[in-house]
DNA sequence: ACGCATTATCAAGGTTTTCTCAAGGCGTGA
DNA sequence: TCACGCCTTGAGAAAACCTTGATAATGCGT
């Protein structure tokens, strides 16, 4: 699983790639001017850029640029310029690779495993992935729907003890044990509390739960939201 | 300067290609047979492998996998079978990039140089860029938004520990050991001022950060600014 | 439907962590 | 020696966070 981020105005394209991509298990986005791909790229700290060179508001190489002023993630170009001194010209202003339309679906996809190939060794992130909900454990953040959460530390480390079980229920014993470090004492008032903030801020409360139901006399479990 | 290895049965193309890699300035060995080929690449440790596909003793895919099984060496394919599952299946196999002949040799060059900037990025990493920040490590400078900035020794280091992790949560035990090299004693409050002091010059204050997010209970990390 | 046990939420108070300032030490070069 | 830049340390204030106890709500068995 990768998060992608795909800048395409074609809306046909957009569907195709993003369909096939999201079947790969990867996490995507989409945009269709330059400038909210840029604003993607910024926030959502991707592990690939996939970007058309005609776009209506900017010019792709200049783009480009500019996300490569920012970040070395890989960029790959997809566009119905063909002419060799425009992949020349792009590549060289910092893509990774660069296929020409039409193209194949399965090429893509081949190419874009490719480069991910290359770049999962760079990075040590790990994250947890519940329904809409992103858990990144090395930069312990998390977030919602692409947008990002402000948990505190004992929240995050719930969430974060939950999301290693999902779907499992995680006794407040248990979320004593890991979480606060007391495998004996400790109130399971506090867990509650704790528990409290965190759906708040999953936008959700104990009679409408979306990720954490409880389970009356056993205990929590984190779980994708239904439908 | 590269060291390449190209290997190549038909002595028109390898003429060609390797001439074209030596005058960009690269150290070009060729080979004609997928054998000769593999032997140079385990010898050489080479910092890129072009290889055609049809080899004359031996299936490029093959090859292509024996070179994978000792070494994660940019691999491109160079070969005359444009079918798209041959695509699929090389790139799958380990290749990093596949041109279909006959190719433009400046292609070529760009494709090339696509993957060694990619390639260097990953080894030695000696620049480190995140948003408008440049790291340059062996050079001991930093700059933002294009202008040098002024770092203490202490301050230097501090920034590199975190950019050499960036996005990742640093404590400041951590910070003590890796900057101030001292795994146990040392007062976590230097730490504190030091970081102060970068983010002055940074030019934002810890209520309103930009680069170096202090995350509560845990440390800080240094991550592109937002917006 | 009733009562008991469990869970949810709130508000208040206390605790820990972080931030910044200012003072002082140390070493280097003028 | 003096001036200067750099680093460390301590202290106070501010901010963020955690816990607790009380009360309301909910679920479960009878």
């Amino acid at each position: 699983m990768a998060r992608i981020i795909l800048i395409e105005d074609d809306i046909e394209i957009r569907r195709l790639v993003a369909g096939a991509l999201a079947r790969e298990g990867h996490d995507v986005e989409t945009a269709a001017t330059a400038m909210s791909g840029l604003e993607l790229a910024i926030r959502n700290t991707p592990d690939l850029v996939i970007m058309d060179l005609g776009l209506p508001d900017l010019d792709g190489t200049e783009l480009l640029r500019m996300i490569r002023a920012i970040s070395s993630v890989p960029v790959m170009v997809i566009t119905a310029r063909g002419a060799d001194d425009a992949v020349v010209h792009t590549l060289d202003a910092g893509a990774d690779d660069y296929l020409v339309k039409p193209f194949s679906v399965a090429q893509l996809l081949a190419r874009v495993r490719a480069l991910l190939r290359r770049g999962s060794h760079v990075e040590g992130s790990d994250r947890v992935v519940v329904g809409g909900l992103v858990i990144d454990i090395s930069a312990r953040e998390a977030s919602l729907e692409g947008a990002a959460l402000d948990l505190s530390p004992k929240e995050f480390d719930l969430l974060r003890s939950l999301a290693e079980r999902q779907g499992e229920v995680v006794t407040k014993r248990e979320l004593l044990a890991e979480v606060w470090r007391e495998p004996y004492g400790g109130s399971e008032r506090t867990v509650d509390v704790h528990l409290s903030w965190l759906r708040k801020k999953l936008g959700e409360t104990a009679s409408e739960p979306r990720f954490l139901r409880t389970v009356h006399g056993v205990g929590v479990k984190l779980v994708p939201p239904e439908s």
